[in-house]
Order: C-alpha cells, then sequence, then structure tokens
DNA sequence: TTCATTTGTTAACTTAAGTGAACGTATTCT
DNA sequence: AGAATACGTTCACTTAAGTTAACAAATGAA
C-alpha cells in the first residue's frame, strides 16, 4: 500500500529509506467505506489527503440538489478549500467507493518540513503541478461543451463513466441526468450515420 | 511602482532590506502597450508575471474564434501553463490595457531561493493559496448560470465590467455578446418589476 | 422474498443560449 | 475629414439544455 504512495512522490523527488520512514512513521493510512461522508457544508478541517485506492467526490448541495465539482481517483491529491481559506467549507467531500487513503495536516507538514528541507521543495512544485492542471482543466471546461465535455472525459478518464453512478457523472458534466442520456443518444445516432 | 509589490509580498512574509534589495536587483519591472501580445499559441516561454498596473488577457483561438479564460489585474499572478507544462502554450496572452508588471523565471528564482531560503515558503504558501482560489472560482462557474455569473462580477470585481470591451466579458462568462446584452436587458427588465 | 428507494431512460413541453443579419455608434487608419 | 473597421445592441429563428412526468431496472432493507 505504502508504494502507491512512494510511486508518485517518486515523480517529484527521490526518498530516502530514513525518509520513508519518517513518513510510514506518521501513521497517515486510513480506510474509508462507501457513503462515507468526510467533510460536511459548514464544518472546519484542516486535513489534505490522497487518494490510494477507490474514489472520492466533491460536491455542493444547492437548492436541494447536489452539484458535483471533482472525482479523486488513484494518485490524485485532494485539498478541501477550507484547508487553505480557514472558513466553514462550502462543499461536502464523500466516498463513491470503498476508499485507501493517506491523511495529513499542517503541523504535520511543519514537522517533516524540519527534518527534511526538501519535503518543502516537494510541495512547492506539487502545488505548482496541481494548478497548472486545474488551471487547463478549467480552461477546457470552459471552452467546450457538454457533449464534448463528455467525449473528452470517455478519453482521458475512462473509467469514471463505469464506476460512477450516471447523475452525479451529469452533475460533474454541468447538466441534467436527462441531458445526459439524451446526449448520449445523439452521439449514437452520429456513430452510426 | 515597487512598493505595489512589497505590499503584495507582505502578506505572506516579512522582507529585510537586504531582500527587498536583492528583488530590486534582479530588474524584472516592465511596462506593456495595449495590444502587445506576449505570449502565443505554439510558443514555449519560462515567464511568470505579477500585475502592477493594468489589465492582461488570457485567451485560446478556438475556429477563428476568442474565448477568453481569464483576466489579471491589479496584484493578481499570472502564471502561463507551458511554464509548467514545458510544452507549446495552448492560449494566448495579451495587454488589454497598458500595463505594468514585473517578470521572473524558474532560473531567477533558484538564485532567490538559495540565498534567501524563506522565498521558498513564500512560492510554497502563495500557489497553495492560487490553487485554492482556483479551485473556488471553478466551482462558482460550474454551480451557476451565465446570469448569475455576470451578476457576481459586478459584486466582486466591478472594475473589469467598466474597463474591458463587452465581447471579451461575454467569451469569459461563458456566452456570446449577443446573450450577454439579453441577459443584461432581462437584469433591468427584472428590477423594474 | 418482497417492498421501497435509487437510478437511468424516454418523451413532451419550456426556457435560454446560439446564429445570422441589420443597424447605429465608436474608434482607428490614411 | 472620410472610409474602414470594430463594437454593442436588437430581432427572428434554431438548437440544446431544463422541467415535469412516466416508467423500467437495479439496489437495498425488512
Amino acid at each position: 500500500m505504502e508504494q502507491i504512495l512512494f510511486d508518485f512522490l517518486s515523480k517529484y523527488i527521490s526518498l530516502s529509506e530514513e525518509e520513508k520512514e519518517a513518513i510510514i512513521a506518521l501513521n497517515i493510512f486510513r480506510s474509508v467505506k462507501k457513503g462515507t461522508v468526510l467533510l460536511k457544508e459548514g464544518e472546519l478541517s484542516n486535513e489534505g489527503c490522497f487518494v490510494l485506492q477507490g474514489c472520492i467526490r466533491s460536491y455542493y448541495l444547492i437548492d436541494g440538489e447536489e452539484k458535483t465539482t471533482a472525482f479523486y481517483t488513484e494518485m490524485d491529491v485532494l485539498m478541501p478549500n477550507c484547508v487553505t481559506t480557514k472558513e466553514p467549507s462550502k462543499h461536502f467531500i464523500a466516498a463513491t467507493e470503498d476508499a485507501i487513503i493517506t491523511v495529513s495536516n499542517p503541523d504535520m507538514e511543519m514537522e517533516i518540513f524540519e527534518k527534511f528541507p526538501k519535503f518543502e521543495t516537494l510541495c512547492r512544485v506539487l502545488s505548482e503541478d496541481l494548478l497548472t492542471k486545474q488551471q487547463i482543466n478549467f480552461d477546457e471546461y470552459r471552452t467546450s461543451s457538454p457533449e464534448e465535455r463528455y467525449i473528452d472525459l470517455t478519453k482521458k478518464r475512462p473509467d469514471l463513466i463505469q464506476r460512477v453512478p450516471q447523475h452525479q457523472l451529469a452533475s460533474y458534466l454541468g447538466i441534467k441526468p436527462q441531458s445526459l442520456s439524451r446526449l448520449k443518444a445523439r452521439i449514437i445516432q452520429k456513430e452510426k450515420k
């Protein structure tokens, strides 16, 4: 299990055995059951997480309706907005599948940064990386239609279409479940021609 | 002019005179004329910038049409995606108004990080901050309609509505200029009632 | 196993954004 | 100054998503 985390980290820096042990000593691995809500609207949290296995979803509750804004799967980093803003969360975080994650908070980071300064470089590069990915994602969302977004998703994250309920997927694409069904039918029609 | 930059940085760390001088010595201030294209699609750049005055715009050219995805104004940090991805840029960056900016690249960062390690902490915290802001922005975009986005913009960035051409604004809101005109007329109608 | 809830699809109708064109007004270039 | 271009709005028509409702299938709990 630890190996997945170290594989991910090795994309950014190489770790000595001592450093790996320091990470394991933090005892950060958690197992989460499907349906578990990790963060509710209005709550404060200072924990970020890394997904080793399973699927975690972020969503807003607006006029009694769930609006899904993100799915975090294997090798994804999840940092709730309230960790940075230090204000009550406006969104929910919940497990859409059974999941195994690691959990960390700023105090733990500080501790590690002091022992091993290169972890701060890791975190800087990682968050610059995440920022760019997020920016590209946002730009793609802005510059495409729901249909294009769906087709794009079948290419970039084909697993999501299988593992996630369609109404959550529709919401993630910015439309209603009925529109997603219609859109899929439309695509099949086009393919036949 | 330098003062604006130091005011911004002081939100994250306090700087000694020596550190301020080290920054000034880098000679990073640039003046940019309205209309100047700073980055074209297909080009590579490793320069990020900070806007001291004026307005810089990011946009994509899709089927001969400009799709505006961001406006950077006073105190905003602009990091083109290609700086991180190291692949040819997919978007353009241009000055929508005359502007004064600072420019920096990873080599300059490295140099500063070595002399003053706390600059790396600054950059880590700054990019974590930007990531969260970007995430909140994206979530708001996803969970609202063009009309809501327009009303939201009048509250959060009222200056933009005055200083930016309406067709760029429409594109930024994810609609055509005609729809923006219609939407504004609709809002006025509602206000009358 | 059965009953209830959740989920996914289809259909008819409504609403709002896209499209193409016209028109008046700025702005810019020569 | 005059012509050309760019800009913003309005209009009629098209297109796609929202809404409401019905129904079938899958899932889950009693």
